[in-house]
Formats: C-alpha cells, structure tokens, sequence
DNA sequence: ATCCTTTTTGCACACGAGTGCAAAATAGGC
DNA sequence: GCCTATTTTGCACTCGTGTGCAAAAAGGAT
C-alpha cells in the first residue's frame, strides 16, 4: 500500500481515479461528471466536482481523443505567416477556432524547405485532427485523398486541386480584379500596368489575367510586369521598371503589398504624382493600406465572411461528404490613389 | 470472423494492429519498429514497414502521449498576432519548433475576453503540453504555478510575474530606450517627447521610463504622452497633440507602430520636416520601419536570439528546475528620421 | 409490505501505443 | 551434435478516458 501513486506528486498529473478515490465514487462516475449529456445524481456530481477542484483535476484529452471519433483539434497549414494579410487571417481563423471549444495545431509551411507540404500534412494527421486548412502552397492531390480517406477534412483556402473534390474557398479574385480595371478605365488611363510577382499563386494569375481581360474589353493593352518576390522591395523595383515608360498612367498591384512599395518608388524616385499623373489600385486591404503616408485604393479581401467559411465548413457533419465550393465577394475601397 | 474490422475502412484509422495483422507479426514488432533505440531484426522491419507503407500507416500520436511522458507539444499562448512584430515572432518560433520535431498549439488570447487568460492556459493543460510560451498578457501567478507543479515549463517572453520562479526571456528594453535617448540627445534635441500607449505592458513602461531617466542625466525633461492603444493611429494623433508645441525637437515612440503614425502625421497634418526639424526614432525594427516613405531610425528587436533563447528553455532537461532568465540585447539601426 | 418502473452506479471492456519480462530462436564455440 | 551466450519475439500489462450492460438503489402505486 506504499507504493500507491501520490495523487499530485511533482510530474504526475492527477487522472480521474485519483478524484474517484478522493470522492469515494467510481471512476465511471467522474467520467459522467465530466461528460455533458449523461446522468449523475446530483449529491455525486457535487462531491466529485469538489474531489476535482481540490485536486487540480483536468480531463486528458490525448486519452479523450483515443476514443471519441470527433477530435477538437484543427491543423492549419500557413505560408507567409507575417504577411499582414495573412496574419490577419490567421488572428480571425484561431480566435474562431477557440471560440467553438477547439485548438489549433499551428504548421509553418515555411519549416517544409526539403520534405515538401506532404511531410508536414502527415505530421498533422498523426494527431487525427478533425479537419486541415490549408492557406498555403497547394498540396498534392495525392495527399488530400489520403486525408478524406482517413475521415478528415480539407479546406483549401484560395487553392485549387484539380481532381481533388474537398470543399474549397475562394475569394472573388477575377470580380475584383475586374473592378480594379474598371476603376483605372474610368481615371481615364490610356496606358495601364499590371505588376504581380513571379510566383504564379492561383490568386495572383487570376488577378492579372482578369484584369488584362477587362482592359481588353475597352481595347486597352495593359503593361503586364511580373517578376521577384511578392514583397514590398519587388513593388518598387516594379516602379522603377515600369514607369521609366513615361506613358504608363494607371497601376494595377496585385497586392497591397506591391503596391505600396510601387506607390513610394513611384512619387519619391520616379517623381510620379499620385493620383495626377498616376492611379494606383492595390488588393487586399491591408491595414497599411489606409494608413495617413498611403491611404490607398484597393480591394477588401472580406476576412470575417471567409473565416466564418471555414468555420462552416470544419462544423458540418461528419457524414456530409459533399464538397463545398465557396466563392466570396470583394469590395472595392476607394481611397486618395484614385481620382474620379 | 466476418466481423473484424477490415483495415483502412471509410473513417478509420490504420492502427499497429492492422499492420501486424498484415505482415503476420506481432503488434510489439510494429511498436518498435517504429520507435528509435529499439532492436528488430532487420527481416521483420522490412516485412513491418512494406506493410505500413501499403496500408498507410502512421502512429496516433495520442495514444503515443497517453504513454511516454515527453510530449512533443508545446502550447504558444499569442496576444496581438497580427501586429507586425508579433507575427515575425510567432513566424520564426512555429519554425524552429517544427525542425526540432515539435508541435505549436496555437492560442489567440483575444478570445480570452470574459474568460481570461487562466482558463486558455487550463484548456493547453488538457493536452499535456511540453511547455508553454506565453508571448501575451501576464498569466496569473496562481496558475503558473499549477503548470509547474504538473510538470509543464513556462516560458514567458517580455513578461515578468513576481512570486513565481520560471523561465523568464526579455529584450534589453531599458538598455535600447537608453540608446534611443542617446540619439536624440546626439541629434542635440533640447525638448523631447516620449510617446507610449496607455496599455501599461513592463515592455512599454520599461521604455519610457528608462528613456526619460537618460533624459535627466542630461538635465532634460521630456513630455511623456501616453494614451490610447499600442497602434498607428494613436501614434498619429500623438502627433498631433504634442506638436502643438512648437518647441518638440525629438520623440521617441516606444513602439514602430505607434512611430510611424507619428512620422505621418508631424509630416502631413504637422508641417514638420523629419529629421531637420524633428528627430524620431521607434522601436522593434518591424519590416514597415525599412520601407521606402519612412527609413526609420529604430531598435532592433533581436528575433532569432529570442527564439533561439525560447528553444533552449524548452529542449532543456526536464529535471533541471531552476529557471532561466535571459535578457537579450537591442541594437540601434540608424536610417533616416535622425541626423548626424 | 410487495411488486413494478425508473434512475443511479459500478464493472469491465475498448481505444492505440510503449515496454519489462520470459520464452523462443539464433549464433558461437568445442 | 551439444551446451551456452546472445539476440529476437510475443505476451501481457500500462497509460487515462468513454460507455454498454447488468446489478443495485430509489421511487411509486396498490
């Protein structure tokens, strides 16, 4: 009788037998106290629940898991992390994910370097997550069918896979690009540019080729400049670039990212007024993007409307096998880079 | 017979036991198979693994946890992620925790609100974390404790929590608003502004107070303003409220953020020519700070040696309980909101 | 008090993996 | 071929929890 385990002895965590002894009730009992939806006498629940609260005690929910099928926890596959619009995302998407009672098992797709996306989707499974969102790079598809196969759910966001049938959202990428076009038609730009970067994200092509679509419409051949990195550094060599042609009236960035390192190379070192001489339409709506120095037009990417997607999409029922497909509008924001 | 689970079914998992079954070993054979430092003989793994490879087998890293003590999740407990240096910060530790084989289990402590922080750290316990890294508000003393008499690390960052002894890592706040100070000081400001928010974090006080108490070696008194929250604009109206005084020759704003509000507006709405008139300098070296329209003066936050502090805390022997207190040093980087 | 109905409680098994220990198999020496 | 030393393998227990099922208790009606 010795050698009885210490109910919170230093390393130990204290389990349900330990507030089973303590209560003087069974093991099953605790259990049922900690489980909504079961019964337990009234006199029994309070004893345990004193037991557990003098005790420490909290549900283990790696032995919880093992038996439940409906896991709380979610994985999350980002790249870009300290991208503002995509941090903003992720800021919305794990405050959601708490506020329905669930974690989130956060994964840089940055750490993939050398084993690729497919290494670290294996390492979330290992957890049998319930779900997998994926904001990052497009994973193969190969991959994404062994996750249905498993029972958990992917959610591409802003991604494509084709042969893939797994629930998707997307933003309305082309509409917006659309209307970015319109809005430099109606400044009256003879002479547009399209500035994007070379890393031929499905956002980004969509983005260029509806908006080239749009200028052709009116007849317009638009400047298309796609090169580097999509970083601020590359907008302003887009600037530099671009606007050595003295013709070139209206821009459109593909992010605000770009955008705003092309709007500061264009007034301080190409000495572009804007908007007199130049529209600049950005994307995103970042939160630089209003800031006093830029107060820039640009596109609001809609954040709780494509969180509250996700949400959905994590929340449906096990059973639905269906695939979602989400498409949802942008908004145009007009701001001091625009003239009209 | 004809009611064994058949492996690989819709929703289940494949389990040891189905690649036992498989290869016609025992389900120990598979354990070790799969668990380093064991001894198999070179036949059977083969036969394990070709198994396991074809079923698609992977550990349930529950069920793994539920036994050995060392668990390979550490829980990051993030306020403010979107703000630029934040996500820098949580980019670079989701990294390395993934290269050393870790995972992140990320919690927003905006969701917090009514709840607090006590009930977020109780709800990372649940999963017998590792460690906890607490890059947020000040967790109550009480439940520090709790975690460290669970045998769960905390690791707190820019935090200080007095009566509780445990792994503590700061930024030389006070040595870098010191050098900022300095700077103004070297720039010959005679009437300098500190600017600060209302939100009362130790990193924010720390640097408004050492700054003011370097000011006053030199016999200089400067106006402190602090209101507000930690964010662009407040920093511009700060500007606007101290620039009223037309004798303001400097400012340090403890936060980049709150810099460059304060650089767009003393320029745009304030008439001031920065660093001619006026000498600004931030704080953290935030992407924004380099860009092209601001080329701040700042202090670096040094990240890497933060996360690589953070790392060592965490990978350091469990039985070793004495707690670390790190204290990283800030460098000045001198761009183009100070003279000389 | 007796019988019947309903609720409460505990036993025992399951979930999926790691591991000490003893049995089985193999290698080594003569 | 036989005995011993060494490795390989499998049994059975463990981790902490949820839950079906049957026994026990409680409540109700006569």
């Amino acid at each position: 009788m010795g050698d009885e385990r210490i109910p919170g002895k230093s390393g130990g965590f204290i389990t349900s037998r330990d507030v089973a002894r303590r209560a003087g009730v069974s093991r099953s009992a605790v259990s049922r106290t900690f489980t909504p939806g079961t019964s337990v006498s009234p006199r029994m629940r309070e004893r345990v629940l004193k037991a557990a609260e003098e005790l420490g005690y909290r549900v283990n929910r790696l032995a919880q898991g093992l038996i439940s099928e409906r896991s709380i926890l979610v994985g999350v596959l980002v790249a870009n992390m300290s991208a503002p619009y995509m941090s903003r995302q992720l800021e919305a998407l794990s405050r959601a994910l708490l506020q329905e009672g669930m974690q989130c098992l956060l994964l840089n797709a940055a750490a993939a370097e050398d084993h690729g996306i497919s290494e670290l989707i294996d390492r979330i499974l290992e957890f049998r997550v319930r779900a997998i969102v994926v904001m990052s790079g497009a994973p193969p598809s190969a991959i994404v069918q062994e996750c249905l196969a498993n029972g958990v759910r992917v959610i591409l966001v802003n991604k494509l896979i084709d042969g893939a049938t797994t629930d998707t959202i997307l933003t309305d990428d082309m509409a917006g690009a659309r209307l970015a076009a319109q809005r430099l038609i109606d400044d009256g730009c003879r002479r547009p540019a399209i500035i994007s970067s070379s890393a031929g994200t499905l956002s980004l092509t969509r983005r260029t080729q509806a908006a080239a679509a749009r200028f052709a419409e009116d007849g317009l051949t638009p400047v298309i400049w796609e090169k580097g990195t999509t970083t601020y550094e590359t907008g302003a060599r887009a600037a530099r670039e671009t606007l050595s042609d003295a013709g070139i009236d209206g821009a459109f960035c593909v992010t605000d990212f770009l955008a705003l390192g092309y709007l500061d190379a264009a007034r301080t070192e190409m000495g572009r007024r804007v908007p007199e001489d130049l529209s600049v339409v950005g994307f995103d709506d970042i939160p630089q993007a209003s800031w006093g120095s830029y107060r820039m037009t640009t596109l609001r990417q809609p954040v709780d409307t494509l969180i509250a997607a996700i949400m959905r999409a994590i929340l449906r029922d096990q059973a639905d096998t269906g695939a979602v497909h989400e498409v949802l509008p942008v908004e145009l924001v007009e701001r001091t880079t625009t003239r009209k």
